[in-house]
DNA sequence: TCCGTCATGTAAAAATTGTTTACATGATTG
DNA sequence: CAATCATGTAAACAATTTTTACATGACGGA
């Protein structure tokens, strides 16, 4: 017996990188199965190591889930934080650049996305994750404080935060309707990328932004 | 031995409504310990009957969970039928308390609502589940349909259906990020009824929507 | 180099859960 | 009153969870 497992160093009585290979295979098993099916047993079985062998790095399933959910938090805020592209090339593009990043996100990494949103996970109690959740969301929230900076002057400002409360909020309804690819996702007569970009020119109209339909007006009336 | 099982008929041994008792004792569990979190033989020890007992009823723990789902969906359409009270006694004003029937329900029905939306079951393959969930979004169009029925004629009318998703998304978004009492929700400057409220009243002015406050200005100026 | 210690794995076992099978009870019906 | 069906129990077995005791190998200091 001399092959390596998985991707880790090499084989022997130490695996190497059990941790990274248990949070893997727990991936993998959510994504094929739903966030309840898989069983600590089972990673450990994927992993190739005793059932005992996950406890010496996570307390429990629950602690695991909530590693995958952290991790999924930052991934999720650099894919965000790499579409919004500090809003170039112009922050209404970008902003809905950030949009269907949000729900790539969601049906590219089914298995983080249900880790973070829908396994129950207590917020408090947990620092780190809600920290990471936190970061995610102020990419949403700095592109909104941005949108409202340009928002034309003659009228109220809109509050950035809950700007960007809706647009999230819009954005995770979307993707946990609609927005997977499983058997658990409502069928759509568009895309979820079009139906979200429609809401959020229509929010955004409601909140007095010059839309690009009226900026194209606008600027061929010149 | 001659207790009442829970709110059963009489003793003895034969149950006497098992079934509702094992949908019961789910609910129960699932409220206090997330959908995840409650087992077929814990559903039975509540119930007090054997571990097998519930096999006479649901083919397995899935059955019953799409059971309390479809169950959920049909209160769950009542509930927001009743806050549309057709229309009454004005469109706008009943949309709103749709939304906030939305929320209320997802608070007060917590297990019913995670059954509904976050338990992972597939609609395909459960037409009833299907059917009962497309009534109640059934509620949701309409009351847009009825909207859009009232918009100003002289602009292009806005689709229903996809005025109907986006309120759905929006409200099921808040609903899932910020609108449970338990540990999962996230925390807001502001309550989930306000964030609704506040988000449709600017989507509806992005749709050319007359606001309560638009028309009170309007009636003022004349 | 050698030894002690720690991190990380295994093996084995107990408690809990999921599921099936055979059987018991009670209600209904002709 | 007997046949039959619906509904529950008891018992058994496999899988999962979790603990306990022990084994292995890496690493650092004397």
């Amino acid at each position: 017996m001399s092959w390596d497992k998985g991707r880790g160093r090499r084989e022997g009585y130490h695996h190497g990188n059990l941790k990274e290979a248990l949070v893997e295979a727990a991936l993998d098993l959510i994504a094929r199965k739903g966030p309840a099916g898989f069983t600590f047993a089972e990673a450990a079985r994927s992993a190739g190591v005793s059932p005992a062998a996950p406890y010496r790095h996570f307390r429990d399933r629950d602690e695991l889930l909530a590693s995958i959910a952290q991790q999924g938090f930052e991934q999720f805020e650099a894919r965000l934080n790499a579409a919004w592209n500090d809003g170039r090339p112009d922050t209404l593009t970008a902003f809905q650049r950030v949009g269907k990043a949000y729900l790539a996100f969601a049906r590219e990494h089914p298995a983080h996305y249900s880790a973070m949103f829908e396994s129950g996970l207590p917020l408090d109690g947990n620092p780190a994750l809600l920290i990471a959740s936190e970061r995610a969301f102020a990419i949403i929230r700095a592109a909104a404080e941005r949108l409202v900076a340009m928002a034309p002057p003659d009228q109220p400002r809109p509050p950035a935060l809950m700007m960007a409360l809706h647009i999230w909020s819009l954005s995770h309804g979307i993707a946990s309707l609609f927005g997977r690819g499983d058997a658990t996702s409502r069928k759509l007569p568009m895309s979820p990328e079009d139906l979200l970009e429609a809401g959020v020119l229509v929010y955004l109209k409601g909140l007095g932004f010059p839309t690009a339909q009226q900026m194209a007006q606008s600027s061929a009336k010149k």
